[in-house]
DNA sequence: CTTAGTGCAAAACCTTTGCAGGTTG
DNA sequence: CAACCTGCAAAGGTTTTGCACTAAG
């Protein structure tokens, strides 16, 4: 129960973003005649007060350790839900298992995804003008919902580290031609 | 035997794709020093004589389908080693299993994807303009290899689907409420 | 001949499903 | 108090792994 008081307290800098997508949910569970259990809020809370991007697990890690025990497949059925509300988008960069991440509001928050080929990790960048020209963009028979744009590549970090390594290898490999002069 | 070379003919009309990529595997295998095997090579024929985008065990079904055993395990790691290689290019859309298509040769092959939520067909859309722009960003730290853009929303079809189920709804609920006012 | 690559079967992984019991409306 | 939702365990589908054998260089 502390724990429980505790965690509320902790997740109350987000309020700002928590307080109107449990509005949200509030309207949409209403709508559609489906029931506002607790478990459902406590998995909305969690989200919108904790990094934008998150994997199933994590999240399910995050409640247990808690004190907020829910099952796995709640958290699965509820993210489902949640996707279906249009609250949380779904992304599978790579061959990375799925990561969400609360959508995001406006221009101003919308974003698109750096991701490295070598080491998996994401960045997100903000670009509003090409965020705005892709947005802006019409299909004549399709009814466009949003986007993601993906980019690929290699991150500063392991640019750095592939340097070392080939760096390193010169010198193993000039070494060895020495070697076999010498001989 | 026979069906092997009747295979080989079937494919014939998209020699002009296969072949430049049996060169870049070439290439690829002789740098890394790896071998260069004729399940690597039939299976890069089979991809790059078939539709663009396919899935794991639809190609391996249709090697099989062919005569010509290779077991999921290789097409599976084949399949990883072009994609390394840089012939081959993975998709995730949505909740969907992973799919792949061949690297597009230049802006006008190159394309971003139209994905309907509701069926999860993907239509593919040339947009050289687009793929330009999005193609010139640089980053200061990230060394960009290539990108992908998803559009998600609702095909036609699903459209006109979605539009019936609402007008026969519309329609029950109109009788229901007559009912109702009858009593 | 050395060892990377393959095939097979089993395991791992993430996600969904079936069912019994609890909770919402 | 009906039916929806949850928890648990088991199954599902995809991808990876371990190991013995084959073949490329």
């Amino acid at each position: 129960m502390i724990l429980r008081i505790f965690a509320h307290g902790m997740a109350m800098k987000d309020d700002k973003l928590y307080t109107p997508a449990r509005v949200a949910l509030t309207a949409y569970l209403k709508g559609k005649k489906m029931r506002r259990t607790p478990e459902r809020y406590a998995i909305l809370e969690k989200i919108f007060s904790t990094d934008a991007h998150f994997h199933v697990d994590d999240l399910h890690r995050k409640l247990e350790a808690e004190g907020y025990h829910v099952s796995l497949s709640t958290v699965y059925a509820t993210i489902q839900l949640f996707v279906e509300a249009g609250l949380v988008r779904r992304h599978q960069f790579g061959n990375q298992p799925a990561q969400y991440e609360r959508v995001p509001q406006g221009v101003n928050e919308s974003h698109h995804h750096l991701v490295c080929n070598v080491c998996g990790r994401v960045r997100a960048v903000k670009d509003p003008t090409l965020i705005e020209l892709i947005g802006n963009l019409r299909y004549p028979t399709f009814k466009t919902d949003f986007f993601s744009l993906y980019v690929y590549g290699i991150c500063s970090r392991c640019q750095k580290k592939l340097k070392k390594e080939k760096e390193s290898k010169a010198a193993t490999s000039t070494a060895k031609k020495k070697k076999t002069q010498n001989h």
